[in-house]
DNA sequence: CCTGTATTTCCTCAGATGAAGAATTCATTA
DNA sequence: TAATGAATTCTTCATCTGAGGAAATACAGG
């Protein structure tokens, strides 16, 4: 007990509201729009304590922007057992209900913004789906191309966020998010266990 | 004497090589990263004449980022006519065949960039696939939810251009277009004549 | 030859940005 | 109570940014 002394950190709720701040500009204009002083100064606290608490712009963008769910966990779940033709289904609604609640909507979607000017930003979206998701997804569906599949939802999920939540296509950014999972499963399906090459039909 | 200011003799092609430079920058590295001043420099010119013929740099990217090709029409070619069932598979392989090629590829680039981080340019996307695009197919579609079966589109469209090109997904990255368009067609068919529902009726 | 206009360069401005350091406040502990 | 160290603030720095203006130059038409 001796090695504590001094004033205790985090009484003061400052590194969460500096993380809070970060998180919604990050999600709202991107990587390179949000400045230090901008999110301190929506945090209400002085611009130096972003750079206190962590060291730089980069450094919070990578404290702040992580999945809000852990694939190892959830990638099994999704996949294993049996029902190989429910995995659309299943995995469209998991999708929605992470892309429908602030914590996860705001962190995928800064992570897709940034990605798309921030190379390191980009490093970090692929080697996360590299390493975290494709890997197991490979594991756990038995089928060639398992990689390319796993590239294909991806890109379908992807392009889901830019057209609902960046660009705000209409009518797909207003509809109920079942609607579009509905929509959607059926594709991912095909992507995971359907014919690849000349499939001639969904 | 040489001059050091003033007008140099002979054709200029300014304007084209600013044009040309912008293209790059904006397609590599969205709207916000480029400066007028490195754009100018990679030009081989002086920044004040990157503002001299194009004003600014919002009006410079509007300028620049201009669809390679003209929807009225594209899409008439594409969905006219008979074959239902082949759209998809047109539409994937003229996508690809624009997407290939440099010019198509680094606007479309361009623009999927700087959506993500300007809402302007996020307002352009939009209003051009709403007013160029999807009337044009709900037109040429004689199905209910056209609108939201080309935002469907749109999103496999962009998400593709996102993993394949910003995030630089492999395999996706690496593999040639044509396979790309194979696998992706049956699931822009789906969206396009499929049943949007769970696969029941909607 | 001379004037006008388009092209080009240099210079300036006002503001923002990420980063860094020095100084101040204050709860906890000895 | 005094010392400690974390939490916080103020100030500074060097740089970049988009924008604008003034002047220099060269070509074209009269």
């Amino acid at each position: 007990m001796a090695a504590r002394s001094g004033r205790r950190p985090g009484d003061s709720g400052t590194r969460d509201a500096i993380r809070a701040a970060a998180i919604e500009q990050f999600s709202e204009r991107g990587y390179d729009r949000p400045s230090m002083r901008s999110i301190a100064q929506q945090a209400g606290v002085d611009p130096a304590l972003v750079k206190h608490y962590f060291g730089s712009k980069h450094a919070l963008f990578v404290d702040v922007v992580e999945l809000p769910f852990d694939p190892a966990l959830v990638i099994p779940a999704l996949f294993g057992g049996g029902g190989r033709d429910q995995i659309g289904a299943r995995l469209a609604s998991f999708l929605v209900s992470v892309l429908e609640q602030p914590p996860g909507r705001q962190r995928i979607i800064g992570l897709v913004r940034a990605a798309a000017s921030e190379p390191e930003a980009a490093r970090m979206v692929r080697e996360l789906l590299t390493r975290e998701i494709f890997a197991r997804v490979v594991e756990e569906l038995r089928v060639d191309d398992a990689a390319l599949r796993a590239n294909l939802v991806a890109s379908q999920v992807v392009g889901l966020v830019m057209a609902r939540y960046v660009v705000g296509l209409e009518p797909l950014a207003s509809m109920p998010a079942e609607d579009i999972a509905a929509a959607v499963a059926p594709n991912l399906q095909h992507y995971l266990t359907g014919p690849l090459g000349a499939g001639t039909d969904t």
